[in-house]
DNA sequence: CGATCTTTTGAAAAAAATCAATGAGAGTGG
DNA sequence: CCACTCTCATTGATTTTTTTCAAAAGATCG
């Protein structure tokens, strides 16, 4: 994946210490993001026996495929994911997009089997965590239940956020509101919210936001024209940060 | 709300006893739909205790509003409800439809407050529990903690049904796949599959499938014409479930 | 029984998809 | 390091789908 320079330290200088090895979610700097978020400190020290490996994925590969039976939940540590579901009929929809410190695998939970494919959309890195260990920590430690339960919790109303826009918006709120989106959680992980790098294509972000690759595209110029946002191919700046929100007005509290 | 007698009456076979008002799970007729539903007899004899009172709803009331603060999760004892989250700009979707031994409020904890509004579409009853003490007994009740987890996650993979239908098909897929649905719902609950009654407007159902009601009315009409099923006004009846469910092709799995 | 809400249906307009062609970058192998 | 593929993105013209606007008919409720 080619970033340009500048935005390619940034996500250096934001990546874990590579010196240790060791899978500690204590000193993770993704533990105000992830699944310590908001636990007391000695909670904390009690999830690093728990997350037991750690996974790396080159771009391209499948960190679990529908059908997959159920063992474990992943924290992205770095890179990002797809999520996305094949239905019968050969249609291939993305569902959502994983960062650093997102939890994926929740789908598996119901039956024992993952539902959604997930797959890594540069080289990647997960912590893996046994689900049946976690849910015996979890009747141990109160905090890491009430934690896990805010995750799953959040995850519907993210969805629902989905919900409302497939559900009510036009394709030009579509994609300023997935801009807008996009462009809070690189802030919530200490990238420019600004100026960023699309990791994923066209086709992906119109399954994602239920619009053709080519309405993506024209969107996204008629932005550009607008001066609301620069765009070349993957590379995103933001000039009018109001300006797309207001465009983006439904403003889906979630997503 | 009016319904043809015989629908009427299925509907009230189907009903718990009246004549004990003791809120008991053990000898509830939705232990299999409800929470209680794959949990060890024992286990459920437990749950007796967290289930503290009945709430009646007349039509049109909400069990929640967006805002309101956080305690309880519901779980529906008869009729039926609509979910829906306003947006800003004051659209108003409509994000599902709750019947019997559906839980309601999972919304609530990631945050502490509901980001959904619930509203009853017909005189209804839930059975309100206490989370905190849900969470407390599911730290010592595994049976419990695996079956809240299952629940929840089985409400992420039926949004991402549900992202699907919203983001890739077409409007005759979207209301096929909506009437298979219900019907799915109502067998599952004992009522008859094939004849039913809508019990939301034209604009309800719309508004959950992404489009306008006029769509809604026009495809029905299509299917009603192509005799696949019949309709009129409320009352469904569907001749060829078959065909419908050909229609509906891309089959999510879940919704 | 009148008032209101809901549904149906038609005609016209708007939005997005489809079809098609061109262009830009990234990655590969000589 | 450059030429060559291949994938991905852009843009235009046209078609399809859905929405919008409008009117009328059916239910429902006090």
């Amino acid at each position: 994946m080619l970033a340009t320079t500048e935005i390619q330290q940034q996500n250096d200088a934001c990546n874990f210490a590579k010196d240790t090895n060791a899978v500690r979610c204590t000193n993770c700097n993704l533990r105000e993001l992830c699944l310590p978020q908001g636990m007391a400190q000695d909670d904390v020290l009690r999830l690093n026996g728990l997350v037991a490996t750690r996974r790396r994925l080159k771009r391209g590969e499948s960190l679990q495929r529908a059908g997959d039976p159920f063992r474990s939940l992943y924290a992205v540590r770095s890179g990002s994911f797809k999520t996305c579901i094949a239905t019968e009929d050969g249609r291939d929809q993305v569902t959502g997009f994983k960062m650093s410190g997102d939890l994926i695998g929740l789908d598996g939970i119901g039956t024992n089997a993952h539902i959604i494919d997930v797959i890594a959309l540069e080289d990647s890195e997960v912590c893996a965590i046994p689900f049946a260990r976690l849910e015996e920590s979890s009747r141990e430690i109160a905090g890491l239940q009430k934690q896990f339960h805010r995750i799953m919790s959040r995850e519907i109303v993210g969805e629902q956020g989905v919900m409302v826009l497939l559900g009510s918006m036009r394709a030009e709120e579509r994609v300023a509101t997935f801009l807008v989106s996009l462009s809070r959680r690189f802030r919530a992980r200490g990238y420019s919210p600004t100026e960023f790098h699309l990791r994923m294509t066209r086709e992906e972000i119109g399954s994602y936001l239920g619009l053709k690759l080519e309405t993506v595209s024209r969107v996204m110029s008629r932005f550009d024209d607008m001066k609301l946002i620069q765009i070349k191919q993957k590379h995103v700046v933001i000039l009018d940060p109001q300006g797309l929100k207001d465009v983006a007005a439904p403003a889906t509290s979630g997503l």
